[in-house]
DNA sequence: TGTACATCAGTGAACGCGCGTTCACTGATGTAC
DNA sequence: TGTACATCAGTGAACGCGCGTTCACTGATGTAC
């Protein structure tokens, strides 16, 4: 056989790009060509018609997650909150979804890229695309010592599964309104501040 | 040769895990037998007679650097601190170290451990691990909702540069004090809680 | 105290298998005339 | 509109190399008598 019927060369790579995430994820990066090509209905050589080396298809790949997850982050900004920290908002909601689905799908990305980072090119990729996060969570307007912390706070509970030490679903949905709230309410950032006097009138 | 001079089977055996600790460090789970029993100064032979296969090696390691974290973080307890959440503090005061030696040795152990999840009895273990800590935290006396903030607050600067997300000294400082000062003074804890109205009036 | 023997702590060569990559080939699709 | 030809999107067999594991062997150390 040569092209199949009806899926046409775009098609077939993002099938194999689809089948390379989730055999990585199960197996990590030393999962073979031979099942992710099997996996996605093509021969391993078509795999590598597609992308030359095994490199290719992590470096593609993992530049599609990254890119899928910004895009997911900036589609949940509300368009209505032009307030301070509206992006760190919509990070707060993409990364600690609370309904059974985002949260697995979550979960799914983060693991994957554990994964993926075995291999050197990829933490440059995710060197840069952390560094472009961290502008522009800069640029979100909210003084360095809350971003900081709340944006840890994230990360440390969206990556926990990966070490498996998931939260409680409680614990999750606690953290997420705790979060927004410092996000929302400026007049708790002098709280926040690791400089004020321990008393917390106002 | 035989049994090396001044190097009794146990010495060796250390070697031998810190030599595997470097290489898997450097180049991932991937990483030759070969390369890190030259790298301890034995045969690849002379490293299988320690650990049978390769994943002997890698459970042997996991193990070792989990208990290090665990007896690092409670040789940082404060004897004089028996107020909620001493465990915290030392547990913050270990992962956010802010001198250049610490903060690489930090860094190092949890590059380590990333690249050991390929492999997913290590996960088993750190799963284990995980909710040891989680009960030791629960028993360490602050409410769930300011525990679940530092803790993870903690997690996601130290995991950081595994993805390249590094934080600057200063901010890693400020972070830092912050948190000491969350654990510290129970009177904030009301302003950390996501169901206290906005206002931070005590 | 010396000797015989078992065991320990390795050595180093060989094996075998999985997997990434190469390569010769092919059938469908697009294009020129 | 039909035909010739180039290119695209693959197939599937073969290759070769690295690496984990096995194995036969060995020299030093510990133990019994």
């Amino acid at each position: 056989m040569a092209r199949k019927a009806g899926r046409t060369p775009e098609e077939t790579r993002r099938v194999l790009l689809e089948a390379a995430a989730v055999v990585f994820r199960e197996r990590g990066l030393s999962a073979s060509l031979d099942e992710i090509a099997r996996r996605a209905g093509v021969s391993k050589g078509g795999l590598l018609y597609h992308f030359a080396a095994k490199e290719d298809l992590v470096r593609a790949l993992a530049n599609d997650v990254l890119d899928d997850l910004r895009a997911m982050v900036f589609a949940e900004i509300d368009p209505e909150d032009s307030a301070p920290g509206a992006l760190a908002r919509a990070y707060i909601r993409t990364c600690l979804a609370v309904t059974p689905d985002d949260e697995a799908a979550i979960r799914e990305t983060v693991h994957l890229l554990a994964q993926l980072t075995v291999m050197p090119d990829v933490v440059e990729l995710m060197r840069t695309d952390s560094q472009r996060w961290h502008d522009d969570l800069r640029a979100d307007g909210m003084p360095d010592h809350v971003r900081t912390l709340v944006i840890n706070a994230v990360d440390g509970a969206s990556m926990s599964p990966f070490y498996g030490g998931a939260l409680s679903e409680d614990d999750l949905n606690t953290l997420k309104r705790q979060l927004l709230r410092f996000t929302l309410h400026s007049e708790l950032w002098d709280a926040l501040s690791p400089d004020t006097a321990a008393s917390s009138s106002h």
